[in-house]
DNA sequence: CAAACAAACTAACAAGTGTTAGTTAAGTGT
DNA sequence: ACACTTAACTAACACTTGTTAGTTTGTTTG
């Protein structure tokens, strides 16, 4: 593990400030001070404001379209693939407590990357879906609009980030676990 | 119906705003321009920005203290009252898309009003729990822990305003016995 | 008609916004 | 010893922010 760069720490820290108080209510004298320096130095290390929200969301919104195209490609069942889809969250959230907290308020803010960043969600709701149509016709999923099932199970996954650090031993197997019981036996005939 | 008063108006359109860009981003200006005056002109009406935020999450977050309240009182199993709860989002839902958004959203700018808001929140968690927990006593409701299924409802039921207005022809009755199956079999024996 | 009210306006303010320019000082590699 | 890099600084900029003061105009009411 290489040590994190002066501008590796810088977002992860602005990623925080965003968590707490959503990315147009942080200035960047906002963030000067958690970094204790003053605002102007933080531009030796990034280009912009909007540079830091890009690169936090950007990241993951890319991680989460790696792991569905790993899901797309196995030959599990449908209800593993859920399950699969359930460990990603779980990982991806765990691992990006604060980004994802901006993924999913701030993503509107995103300038030149906005339309980059809406393909890629829709894309990734359009393999979920078809992950549940096909279940569908196998007999393994309930017959219920997709359209609700999905909404349903990720809105649950996106909100992720707000629990996980609730749980002062957030046990990550046993969430998952918990998370396939409670999520897919509703969904199971 | 009586008609709607200016300052009623202005809170509204100030809530669709507020749901696109998030209250922060939302200026005095641009609220000003959406409603076809200036800025100044506003302060006939209303108070302060803040004011209207407070206004419009504490009105919602009443309702739902006052809905939770009747499901307290009633003397139904426990998945009836959570039945009861999913209706009671999807109606509170259904009558403040742009309202929900901020509540979800920007409670963390509140200010003057930010402890009661809290209070309302955790009062209505503690009764949602409480339901959970005398369903697992009474053998009607799953025994996995009733945090992880409590946040697993009430995420999806807090984002229902996201939801709602993509469909152009929800129809509430159906939408809520869809919730119903997804969100309950999932966690009845 | 006169008084009161509702609802808009212009002009301004003090504070805060993201960002740039230019400088300094302490290491690092040759 | 030398140039290079890293990481901070001060000072300033043009613009935007929420808000106030004071005024005007049309409508309602006594």
């Amino acid at each position: 593990m290489k040590p994190e760069t002066r501008q590796q720490e810088i977002i992860r820290v602005a990623a925080k400030l965003f968590k707490e108080k959503g990315y147009s209510a942080v200035t960047m004298r906002d963030l000067a001070t958690a970094m204790n320096i003053k605002a102007a130095s933080l531009y030796n290390h990034i280009n912009s404001k909007q540079d830091i929200l890009e690169s936090i969301i950007i990241s993951i919104a890319e991680q989460f379209t790696e792991g569905m195209s790993s899901v797309r490609e196995s030959n599990a069942t449908c209800i593993e693939k859920l399950k699969e889809i359930i460990a990603l969250h779980v990982e991806v959230s765990s691992t990006n407590i604060y980004g994802m907290a901006a993924l999913n308020h701030d993503w509107m803010h995103l300038e030149a990357r906005l339309n980059y960043y809406k393909k890629l969600r829709s894309d990734y709701e359009n393999d979920f879906r078809n992950i549940l149509i096909e279940g569908i016709k196998a007999g393994e999923i309930s017959d219920i609009k997709p359209d609700v099932m999905m909404f349903s199970i990720l809105t649950t996954l996106r909100s992720l980030y707000l629990w996980i650090p609730k749980k002062e031993d957030v046990n990550l197997q046993e969430l998952s676990s918990n998370l396939n019981e409670i999520l897919i036996k509703g969904v199971i005939k």
